[in-house]
RNA sequence: GGGCGUUUAGCUCAGUUGGUUAGAGCAUCUGCCUUACAAGCAGAGGGUCUGCGGUUCGAGUCCGUAAACGCCCACCA
C-alpha cells in the first residue's frame, strides 16, 4: 500500500534495476530503428538546469519511442571541450602552483584526463539521478580512439580534396589563453573608449593628415595611410608621404575604397598585420605586414620605447607622449563593440598568423542545397531555426580550425623542412616532426552523430541507428554545432545526421536574467531533485513551454508540480485501496463509460502531440484529463459504485493508461505506482504506450455525463451563492437522479412548501431549489449585471444573424449553433 | 545596417488551419477537515489579447504600420 503522501525520494529507487535489466539498451525491440545522440556535455563541470531541460526533452522522446516499439537507441557521451577544459586544468594547476608550460605536454594531459574522469563520473551521477534511459554500453568521448580516426579521415579527406589548407591570414587571437579562435568563438560587447585623433604630417609640406582611431598602440605597424580616392578632400594627396609620429617613419598615403569619407575624418591608418580589412587593404596595395605585438598582448620590439609594455598600458602611455609631442589632436569618447574571446573573457587580438583553415563555400552549398529537398533536409522543431542555419550557411567564411592549445586531437600533419605531410598516421622516415595545434573542439563535435556509431567503418551500429531521428540542443549552438554537423554529415556520409532538430530556449532566472556566477543567481538542477524530485522537474522543464522560447526559472512551478504528483499518487492510493473490493460482476456504468471514452480522446491527442514534440500540449491535456475528469469527477462518481467489477475495471484500466502516458515524463513516480497497482515486479518502461481504440467510444454516454456535471456544477453554484442552508429542498428530474443526489449530498426530500421554487436546467435534466428568498442589494446589482451581459449578448447574436453576408458564407453548423444559442439566452431573459 | 522573437488576467505562460462566452497554474475572494489528497474539495471574481490601420460575414489568430523589451548576424579606422 502505497503511503498517504507522495515522498520523491522513496520513488526515486529504480535505476540500477532498470540499467540491470538492461532496459536501457538497444536491441531490445524488434520494431524500426530510433536514435537520438546526447549532445556531449563538457567535462567541465556540473550539469546545469539547461543540461536537464535538454536531456530531459530527450528522455521524454526515447521512453515514449521505446513503449511505442521502436527499437531506441540514445547514445550518451562527453565532450572533451578543449578551450574550456584547459582553462580549467590550468586554473587548478595554477592553484598548486604549477605552470602548464613548466610540466610539459604530456605530464599535462595525465592531468587533464585525470580531470575528465573526474568529471565524467559526476556528470553519469547526474544523469542517473535525473533518470535518464540511456545506453551507456555505447557511451563515447570525443577523444576515444575511434573518433579520433574519424577526426584524422575527415581531416586528410578535406585536405585532398583542398578543403583544409594552412594560410598566412588575420585570425582572432586571445592573448590570455595564447590561441587563435574561430569567429564564433567571439563575443562583441559594448566598451566605453575614446577615438583618437592623431596628426600624420606630410612629408614636404607643413600640412598633416587627421587620422582618427580607437587603437593607437597599433600605430607602429602602419604602412600606409588610405583616402578614398573620390574623397575631394585628399585626392591630390595620393602618392605622397606622410611621417608616422614617434617612428619618425615615411609612409605612402594610397587611395583605396575602404577609406570611407563619411568615417571619421576619412583618412584610415592602414595596419595589415593587425587589421582584417587592413590586411585586405595591405594585398591590394603590396604593403608590408609588420607585427608589433607578442601573443602575451605585449609589445614587441617594433613598438620601440613601449617593448614589453601590456597592449593597454602602451595605448596609455602613448597617448600621453604623442599628446606631449602635439600629435594627438582630439580624443573623443566612444563606444564601440569590442570582440571578446568566449571562454577567457579578454579582448582579442586580429593578428597576423600562420593557421589551418576550412574552406567553408562547397561544403555550406551542400547544405543549402539539400535543404530544397524536403524528404532529404534538417528539419527544424519551431521551424524558424532552419532560417538562422541557412543564413550561417549563406555567408559563412572560412573556418579558422587550428588551436594553440594542448588538450584536443592533435592535427595530423607532420614537417620536415619545407614539406607537409598530412595523413593517418607519422611519416616512416626520420625527421618528421608533428604540428604543435590541436583542432578546434567543434571539429570533433561535427562528427558526432556518426562517429559515435562508428564511422569511418560501416559498422553495424552505424548501418541500423543512422541517420539519427532526433536532435535536442538550445539555439545558442545551432552555429557552433548543428551547422558544422549538418554539413561535415552530409559531405561524409551523404545523409543528414537527424531528421528532426528540436531547439529549446535557455532558462533564465524568474526576472529573465541569464544564469550566472556574477549575478549568484545559478540554480544547481541537484538541489530541485533534491527538494521535488527528478519526476516534478523534468515535468515542469519539458511542458511549462514551448520549445524555442526561454523559459524564466520558477520555483513554485515546480512546487505546484509537486503537488500535482502527489494528486496523482492519492488517487493511485484511492484506486488501489479499492481493488480488492468484493465487487459483483455488472456493467460498465453511465460514468464508467464516460471516463472509458475521455480517456481514449486523451490517448488519441497525447498521443498525435507527442509525435509533434509539442510537449506543452501533451501536459495540459494530460493535467486536465488527470485533475478534473479522472479525480474530480470520476472518481467522485465511481465513489458510488465501488461494488461493481466494471468500476474497478474502469478504474485500474484509466489509471494504468494514465501512468504509461505520463511515463515519459516522470519515470520514477510511474514505475512505483505502476508495479503497486499491478502487484508486478515488471516495468511500465518496457509496458506498451496506450493506443487509441475507436471501439471504446461511448458518444451518448459522454454527452450524458457531460451534462450531469454540468448541472450539478450549476446547482452547487446556485447554492453557493445564495447561501442556501444545508437542509435544503430540492426536487430533482432526471434520468441518474440517484447519482446527482449523492453527488450533491442532498436529500430529494420535497415536502409541501409555500416557498418559490427555483428552477435549474441542463438540457432535460431539471431541479427545482426551494429556499427562502433574501437577495441583499449586491445579489441585486450582480444580477443586473448578469442581465445587461444577457441582453448585450442577445443583441450580438440577433445582429449577427440578420446579416445576409454571415448567413451566405459562414458554415452551417455555426449558423445552426448561434440560432440555438439565441434561443436559450433569451428563454434565460425570461427567468430575469 | 539586416533578420528573428516577445508583447494575452496581479505573476508565469498556453491559444493548432480565422468561427460559441479568449484558457491554465500560481495569487485573490467565499464556503467546506465530504473516510485518496487541506500541498485538498466546492464555487467566484479578474482580460477593450501593446497602439493604429486594413482584409473578412467574422481577427488574439491573416496583412500593413508604430512602439517597448529581448536575441541573432554583419559592421564598427
Amino acid at each position: 500500500m502505497l503511503d498517504k503522501k507522495y515522498n520523491h525520494h522513496e520513488c526515486e529507487v529504480h535505476y540500477e534495476n532498470w540499467l540491470k535489466n538492461g532496459y536501457f539498451e538497444c536491441g531490445k525491440n524488434k520494431g524500426k530503428s530510433f536514435t537520438i545522440v546526447i549532445p556531449p556535455p563538457n567535462v567541465t563541470g556540473k550539469l546545469h538546469l539547461g543540461h536537464a531541460l535538454d536531456t530531459a526533452l530527450q528522455d521524454v522522446i526515447i521512453r515514449f519511442k521505446r513503449m511505442q516499439g521502436f527499437d531506441t537507441l540514445w547514445l550518451p557521451g562527453m565532450d572533451h571541450a578543449a578551450i574550456a577544459t584547459e582553462i580549467k586544468v590550468v586554473e587548478k594547476l595554477k592553484e598548486q602552483g604549477i605552470n602548464k608550460h613548466d610540466l610539459g605536454r604530456e605530464k599535462f594531459l595525465e592531468q587533464a584526463f585525470l580531470w575528465k574522469d573526474e568529471y565524467a563520473l559526476n556528470i553519469r551521477e547526474q544523469w542517473a539521478k535525473l533518470g535518464l534511459s540511456l545506453d551507456y554500453r555505447h557511451e563515447r568521448f570525443t577523444l576515444d580512439e575511434n573518433l579520433s580516426k574519424a577526426v584524422k579521415t575527415v581531416f586528410v579527406k578535406l585536405y585532398e580534396e583542398g578543403l583544409i589548407y594552412q594560410g598566412e591570414r588575420i585570425i582572432n587571437w586571445d592573448p590570455l589563453q595564447q590561441t587563435a579562435l574561430s569567429t564564433e568563438e567571439v563575443i562583441y560587447k559594448d566598451v566605453e573608449s575614446y577615438f583618437y585623433h592623431i596628426k600624420y604630417p606630410i612629408v614636404g609640406s607643413d600640412k598633416y593628415l587627421d587620422v582618427a582611431t580607437t587603437r593607437p598602440e597599433t600605430m607602429f605597424g602602419d604602412t600606409a595611410v588610405a583616402v578614398n580616392p573620390k574623397d575631394k578632400r585628399y585626392q591630390d594627396l595620393i602618392g605622397k608621404k606622410v611621417i608616422l609620429p614617434i617612428v619618425n617613419k615615411e609612409i605612402p598615403i594610397i587611395g583605396d575604397v575602404h577609406a570611407d569619407p563619411k568615417k571619421g575624418t576619412g583618412c584610415v591608418k592602414i595596419t595589415p598585420a593587425h587589421d582584417p580589412n587592413d590586411f585586405e587593404v595591405g594585398l591590394r596595395h603590396n604593403l608590408e605586414k609588420i607585427i608589433v605585438i607578442n601573443k602575451d598582448g605585449t609589445m614587441n620590439e617594433n613598438a620601440l620605447q613601449y617593448q614589453n609594455m601590456d597592449r593597454f598600458a602602451c595605448r596609455e602611455k602613448l597617448v600621453k607622449d604623442l599628446e606631449e609631442m602635439g600629435y594627438l589632436l582630439k580624443k573623443e569618447p566612444l563606444v564601440h563593440s569590442v570582440g571578446h574571446s568566449e571562454r577567457s573573457g579578454v579582448m582579442i587580438e586580429p593578428y597576423l598568423s600562420k593557421q589551418w583553415f576550412v574552406k567553408m563555400r562547397p561544403l555550406a552549398d551542400k547544405v543549402l542545397e539539400n535543404q530544397k529537398n524536403k524528404d532529404t533536409k534538417v528539419n527544424f522543431v519551431p521551424k524558424r531555426f532552419e532560417k538562422i542555419m541557412n543564413h550561417w550557411m549563406e555567408i559563412t567564411y572560412d573556418w579558422c580550425i587550428s588551436r594553440q592549445l594542448w588538450w584536443g586531437h592533435r592535427l595530423p600533419v607532420w614537417y620536415k623542412g619545407d614539406e607537409i605531410y598530412v595523413g593517418m598516421e607519422e611519416p616512416k622516415e626520420d625527421g618528421w616532426v608533428q604540428d604543435e595545434d590541436v583542432l578546434d573542439t567543434w571539429f570533433s563535435s561535427a562528427l558526432w552523430p556518426f562517429a559515435t556509431l562508428g564511422w569511418p567503418d560501416i559498422s553495424e551500429l552505424y548501418q541500423k541507428y543512422f541517420p539519427t531521428d532526433v536532435l535536442v540542443t538550445g539555439y545558442d549552438i545551432i552555429p557552433f554545432w548543428v551547422n558544422r554537423m549538418t554539413f561535415q554529415s552530409l559531405h561524409f556520409t551523404n545523409q543528414r545526421p537527424f531528421k528532426y532538430c528540436l531547439i529549446h530556449g535557455l532558462i533564465r532566472d524568474k526576472q529573465g536574467r541569464k544564469f550566472s556566477k556574477s549575478l549568484g543567481n545559478g540554480v544547481d538542477p541537484m538541489d530541485v531533485i533534491d527538494k521535488y524530485g527528478a519526476d516534478a522537474l523534468r515535468w515542469y522543464l519539458t511542458t511549462s513551454t514551448t520549445l524555442g522560447t526561454d523559459i524564466r526559472y520558477d520555483e513554485e512551478k515546480v512546487a505546484s508540480t509537486w503537488n500535482f504528483i502527489n494528486k496523482i499518487w492519492n488517487a493511485s492510493r484511492f484506486v488501489i485501496m479499492n481493488l480488492d473490493n468484493e465487487a459483483v460482476n455488472s456493467d460498465l456504468t453511465v460514468s464508467d463509460k464516460w471516463i472509458l471514452t475521455r480517456y481514449e480522446e486523451t490517448i488519441k491527442n497525447v498521443t498525435k502531440f507527442m509525435e509533434r514534440f509539442e510537449f506543452q500540449n501533451v501536459g495540459s491535456i494530460l493535467y486536465q484529463f488527470i485533475w478534473e475528469d479522472f479525480c474530480d469527477s470520476y472518481i467522485e462518481m465511481a465513489k458510488f459504485s465501488l461494488d461493481k467489477k466494471a468500476t474497478l475495471n474502469t478504474l485500474q484500466e484509466v489509471l494504468n493508461g494514465i501512468l504509461k502516458m505520463l511515463h515519459p515524463f516522470m519515470p520514477y513516480v510511474t514505475e512505483t505506482i505502476y508495479q503497486e497497482l499491478n502487484h508486478t515486479k515488471d516495468s511500465i518502461m518496457v509496458s506498451d504506450y496506450p493506443v487509441y481504440d475507436k471501439k471504446k467510444i461511448f458518444n451518448d454516454s459522454l454527452e450524458e455525463v457531460n451534462n450531469l456535471l454540468e448541472f450539478v456544477s450549476k446547482i452547487r453554484t446556485f447554492k453557493q451563492e445564495n447561501q442556501i442552508p444545508k437542509n435544503y429542498q430540492i426536487n430533482i428530474d432526471a434520468k441518474e437522479k440517484d447519482l446527482i443526489i449523492k453527488m450533491l449530498k442532498c436529500q430529494d426530500n420535497l415536502v409541501e412548501n409555500n416557498l418559490e421554487g427555483k428552477i435549474i436546467t441542463v438540457k432535460d435534466l431539471k431541479a427545482v431549489i426551494y429556499y427562502e428568498k433574501h437577495e441583499s442589494p449586491k445579489d441585486l446589482e450582480r444580477k443586473e449585471k448578469e442581465r445587461e451581459q444577457l441582453i448585450a449578448s442577445i443583441k450580438k447574436r440577433e445582429s449577427l444573424l440578420s446579416n445576409q453576408n454571415f448567413l451566405n458564407k459562414a458554415p452551417k453548423e455555426l449558423i445552426d449553433n448561434e440560432k440555438s444559442k439565441l434561443e436559450e439566452e433569451k428563454r434565460r431573459l425570461e427567468t430575469y
